[in-house]
DNA sequence: CGAGCACCTTGATCTAGATCAAATGGATCA
DNA sequence: TGATCCATTTGATCTAGATCAAGGTGCTCG
């Protein structure tokens, strides 16, 4: 009976990404058996209120499918995405208390929920889940870096062309010698307009325009339902040397 | 003889910040001298690098005075600064490989040094400090986050008044009861101009422009070696409620 | 004490991107 | 088959903040 429930809870996990990339792969079979007889799936179709700012989760979520979104509000209605979570992401943070943003679902999603206690005890016994835990969130703050330096210090076109290529390369993961075998590479934005606006830090017409801009010149042609053909990847990460050709760093280097 | 080093130790940490915020409080004797132990102080000179981006550090730090910034540089020369390190704050990510951001003294800066493996060693046996190690990450990541959103959607005047407020709250860390006592409040910036405007994503003149407008309403008084006086901290709150008076929400809330 | 230098301020102008306003297109549904 | 409701595109205009360009200010050092 026992392994029988230990043979079905494997057999649910087989074609997880949580278990290929996420928490679940670092798992002992012990551990793992543990965490997924104590799970369960939830469904949010696009748009749904995961999880509201202010409130203390009740569960960690791994993704499973589908793309959710951080985002945090300002008092006047202004919205600003300050993460997104792929399959095989997490979502809460372990041992916090309140959450400082909230989780809503971009596409539809699907989740697999841990009770808060599970992980944490896991966490605190398995020296793996921890080490797991504290990669996971090292890799969030250097993403949540890079998209500082977006933010803070890259124009509307290069924004749109990291943002392209981010997607780019989350579905194509070429291997580092890339093969370039179709050079028609077709990705699914999953954002609209809106969410691309509101993760970017600029406006829906800006983005719009800047696709257009983009579609224009050849370099992506836009397909229908949130997907795009990228045509010409190198004129995307060109947009990104934002050094004028010819010419070295504008002044000395500042310290 | 052991004793006596252990109690030399446990001496030169007495006042040290890193002891009463930051990991050491953490740690048991045990462990503390065992740290202690391996640590040296080093001092660096305002403008000077700690680490470059792109190497591994060997050691991790703890920032014991002053402040200590992150930045990337873009192709062209830009930077960002994309993290301020205070007292009791950790500089390198255990466990991890190359650094991702240079490290450079934004002021005098003494740090508390320690070699790789022995943190890193020190994190695999004792529970507490990886745990410590997680808290102190995911609150980066929690700050990162708050940076979006001003990089993201606020405006000059905001990102100006949102950092003086945070340098002010993190000097005179008032209780939760206000006392206001003393209405005028001295702080200290520590950042030069170019520094500021490399941290809130703005340029230089600005920066300067906007200061010189609570300077002229008399919301600051600016003083010499970047010191300021907050005279009215109300009027710095109320330019972050950013919402107009008197009306709700713009329109209907996205979801 | 004045030259040199780093930092900061102030002014004039320009522009990327925001804002305001319509038009278009694509789904769903009765 | 068109009416409704979206998301998206496109156009016209405006403006916050960038950029370009001088001046100040205060420091160190000969």
């Amino acid at each position: 009976m026992k392994w029988q429930r230990m043979h079905k809870a494997r057999a649910n996990c087989v074609a997880c990404p949580v278990l290929s990339q996420g928490l679940c792969g670092a798992l002992n079979d012990q551990e793992a058996l543990r965490l997924s007889s104590v799970s369960w799936h939830r469904r949010f179709s696009a748009g749904q209120i995961i999880h509201a700012e202010g409130e203390k989760p009740s569960y960690f979520c791994a993704v499973m499918t589908g793309v959710v979104k951080l985002m945090k509000s300002l008092p006047n209605g202004d919205q600003q995405i300050v993460g997104l979570l792929l399959p095989g992401d997490f979502l809460g943070r372990p041992f916090g208390g309140d959450s400082r943003s909230s989780a809503i679902a971009a596409t539809n999603v699907r989740l697999c929920s841990f009770p808060r206690a599970v992980v944490e005890g896991l966490a605190s016994e398995s020296r793996v889940v921890e080490r797991w835990l504290l990669d996971h969130v090292s890799d969030e703050l250097e993403k949540a870096q890079d998209w500082i330096v977006l933010l803070g210090r890259m124009s509307a076109e290069q924004r749109i062309a990291t943002f392209i290529l981010s997607v780019m390369r989350s579905t194509h993961f070429e291997d580092a010698a890339a093969p370039k075998s179709c050079d028609e590479i077709l990705i699914e934005l999953s954002l609209s307009r809106t969410e691309m606006a509101d993760y970017l830090g600029l406006t829906i017409e800006t983005v719009s325009r800047q696709i257009a801009r983009l579609r224009e010149r050849g370099v992506i042609k836009v397909g229908a339902s949130r997907t795009m053909i990228i045509r010409q990847p190198e004129a995307l990460e060109a947009t990104l040397e934002a050094a004028l050709p010819g010419e070295g760093p504008k002044s000395t280097v500042r310290i």
